[in-house]
RNA sequence: GGAGAGGUGGCUGAGCGGCUGAAAGCGACGGUUUGCUAAACCGUUGAACGGUUUAUAACCGUUCCCCGGGUUCGAAUCCCGGCCUCUCCGCCA
């Protein structure tokens, strides 16, 4: 993964106007005209080094056949020609670390039918699917209802691991699995590959997937072991084949990978305090697709995994809406963004559980990811992911949602062949 | 934790300091043969960057045999540091 360019130079010389743009939309400091003033100052110093390095090869061809005489004055010379190739490589490597840091703070280009706006208030409503519930009792929320039917442990999480730690106890815990396995289930039978990966990864498989640098602070980190634990599977499963050249025939790759994820929520401190939206470990499904170099296709895979989603959520019931995330809520890397958001009634407002996001090159180029097309030619794959699920976030909804007046909770048809039949959740 | 081995092209695997961008095999691609498939045979087959050019074609140049330094007129080949992988022993599950 020695391959950190965002954007390719060349793309980035032909479009300096674009990126300027993008960088102001994403709100992402980027000095374009720095980065281009640098890279023309070293492709000239390169050009000369590269003339120099000529004049010696041809020198130490010659010298091999040469007389005595004619070695001494030939070594002379090369040694000038040494001289004047330190010179510059002295000044190259002055410049390459600016070079190379602007270079990675270039901003992959939101796709044309992002709206543009400043943060997440200003993400787009696409549509909204299913009806909210009316209750004719009081609705209790999740928290309570978890206490109650003793589906939930937040004080004894909070006294063994701290804040936003937590208990699943009994059905919850099952409710847990039941939701997560019915995920799996759900996508393995769409055609879309299992993994159970590992967590605790390299520096350079955060770095290649995009969340370093700049995601530092949300991620844990093993210091003994300079390991990283990543927030989601998407990181290991989207460099699986990282440094590797794919055959074009064998895309796109589908995984369905589930992994517990862990986050440091630094500076959420007052956000989301109440009950497990907002928590340091959860269990997601989450799906990765690994495909050609071809935006078209990658715009199709992007609806099918939006599709998906979208599939497990009706199936649970749970009504929900699709947002466009706008320019200022995008990642430096991402083309475009679906998030979508599943009604929860404590909120009494829609709440983000899923996000579909589609990179086309950009991760790919970092991770070295690369396939060869039907010319031979290698090219950079392009990756897109999605939630399937992420629990217990949704359990939010499914408790407060399917909650019966006598304080149980109805067991969604779908989970229940998870759960041993169950269908309420009771006390117990 | 202790001791050792090693990192070469899509893969496996050779490689006396100049003739090695790299043998050989496999794979892939093109062709011959063939009722079809298979087999056999022949040929082609690394990447990035820069220049010439209408050209992602051809040609020329430079760099690249894990990364970074060093020795040398010259390094895949010698030396040092780093990263990574593997084996044995110990420990643990």
């Amino acid at each position: 993964m020695r391959c950190m360019v965002m954007l390719d130079i060349k793309f980035i010389r032909e479009n300096a106007e674009k990126i300027k743009w993008a960088s102001q939309v994403k709100k992402i400091e980027c000095d374009v005209d720095k980065l281009l003033e640098l890279d023309a100052a070293l492709v000239k110093l390169r050009q000369e080094i590269q003339n120099i390095q000529t004049e010696k090869n041809a020198a130490g061809k010659k010298i091999s056949k040469a007389s005595p005489e004619e070695k001494k004055q030939i070594i002379e010379s090369m040694a000038q020609l040494k001289n004047r190739e330190k010179d510059i490589q002295t000044q190259l490597d002055e410049m390459e670390p600016a070079y190379q840091s602007l270079l990675l703070q270039v901003p992959q280009i939101p796709s044309e039918d992002v709206p543009v706006g400043k943060d997440d208030t200003e993400n787009v409503e696409i549509r909204k699917v299913g009806a909210i519930r009316e209750f004719d009792f009081t609705p209790l929320d999740h928290v309570e209802l978890g206490q109650k039917l003793n589906l939930l442990d937040i004080p004894r999480g909070v006294k063994l691991a701290g804040a936003r730690s937590y208990f699943l106890t009994g059905n919850g815990a099952l409710l847990h699995w039941a939701v997560i396995r019915f995920a799996v289930d759900f996508m393995v039978k769409r055609g879309y590959f299992p993994m159970y990966p590992p967590m605790i990864v390299r520096e350079q498989v955060m770095r290649g997937t995009g969340y370093l640098p700049g995601g530092e602070e949300q991620a844990y980190m093993c210091e003994r072991d300079n390991l990283y634990v990543a927030g989601t599977a998407e990181v290991p499963v989207t460099a699986y084949f990282s440094d590797e050249i794919l055959n074009q025939a064998d895309l796109p790759k589908k995984f369905v990978a589930l992994s517990t994820c862990f986050r440091r929520e630094a500076g959420t401190y007052g956000k989301d305090t109440a009950g497990i939206y907002r928590i340091h470990q959860f269990d997601k499904v989450e799906q990765v697709i690994v495909g050609r170099n071809d935006e078209q296709q990658s715009i199709e895979l992007h609806e099918e995994i939006l599709a998906n989603s979208e599939g497990i959520l009706q199936a649970l019931g749970l009504p929900y809406r699709v947002m466009n995330v706008c320019t200022g809520d995008l990642g430096r890397g991402q083309v475009k963004k679906y998030d979508i958001e599943t009604w929860m009634p404590s909120r009494n407002s829609y709440g983000e559980t899923h996000s579909a996001s589609r990179f086309y090159d950009f991760q790919a180029r970092r991770l070295n990811l690369r396939y060869r097309d039907e010319n031979g030619k290698i090219q950079f794959c392009h990756t897109l992911n999605n939630t399937v699920i992420a629990s217990p976030r949704v359990l939010i909804a499914i408790l407060e949602l399917y909650q019966n007046a006598d304080g149980t909770v109805t067991v969604p048809e779908v989970l229940r062949p998870y759960m041993g039949g169950m269908e309420t959740l009771k006390r117990r």
